[in-house]
DNA sequence: TATAAAGTTGTTATATTATAACAATGCGTA
DNA sequence: TACGCATTGTTATAATATAACAACTTTATA
């Protein structure tokens, strides 16, 4: 029930807060046009926030749309493992949870010898509205 | 053998001349700057080649990096499947080609229904030569 | 208490990445 | 030829992100 959000800056849970309102992913200036009623002027401040939300796991950065959304795991404290369905159409962005994937990719190595802490994954096609509606 | 070059224009022949070449993944500027001796003065230009080569599966673009690289599949014409292992520490960037996790991403579909056509996958960790260097 | 250390904030300026808009050119083909 | 169409060149500007530093807060510690 009760979130770290006691460790975060007041800034951070602005914007925090703003993102997690959204029903879509954020950019990050369109974040900072909503917020500067509330006091916050320039892009540092909101990056700075960004960044800070990032690490803690609370956001994570769509990065084929340079944009944010709230991490919809309310538990997750951590950014390293990231998975993503983005419509082509509606650009709708959904966070994909499915504990085999997870654990598929969390276990994967490859020929290389490299082992990895952390991945993202994105992936595009059409959602369920609109494929119904264009086909 | 025959590479579907000629179905590229001069720019595109250019600018997909460099981003092979190179051992690291090109960031559009730095092409830019690299082929401003060839004629190729501004910057539309060069992101107009990259749209096309990344169309043609020529190239790839590395989201977390803006960054370019070229495929190392040389057969490679679509560029609606990929995935890269990237060093935090030197950043150096790989094409994963594993039919088994290719396999498994593109057969995936979660609870949605929503069915997908295409994704990117970044793995991060430090690279074999980084982690003897540094642990 | 005072004062250092570390972190956060505010601020200005600027760097980096990417696209809009339109004129000019070349090229196949009817 | 003359039309359509893709590519190219060009200028300007939009969108995304960071550098650098001063001011202020909080915490830690002498």
């Amino acid at each position: 029930m009760t979130q770290k959000i006691d460790f975060l800056s007041k800034n951070q849970q602005i914007v925090l807060e703003i993102i997690e309102k959204a029903k879509e992913p954020l950019k990050a200036y369109s974040i900072l046009f909503s917020v500067q009623k509330k006091g916050i002027k320039a892009p540092p401040q909101v990056y700075r926030a960004l960044d800070r939300l990032i690490k803690l796991g609370k956001i994570h950065k769509i990065e084929s749309k340079n944009a944010f959304v709230a991490c919809k795991n309310d538990n997750c404290t951590i950014s390293n493992a990231t998975a993503f369905s983005i419509c082509d159409n509606c650009e709708m962005v959904t966070e994909i949870s499915n504990p085999k994937l997870s654990k598929y990719l969390a276990n994967f190595h490859d020929e290389t010898g490299m082992r990895y802490n952390k991945y993202n994954l994105e992936f595009f096609g059409l959602c369920k509205k609109c494929k119904k509606n264009k086909i």
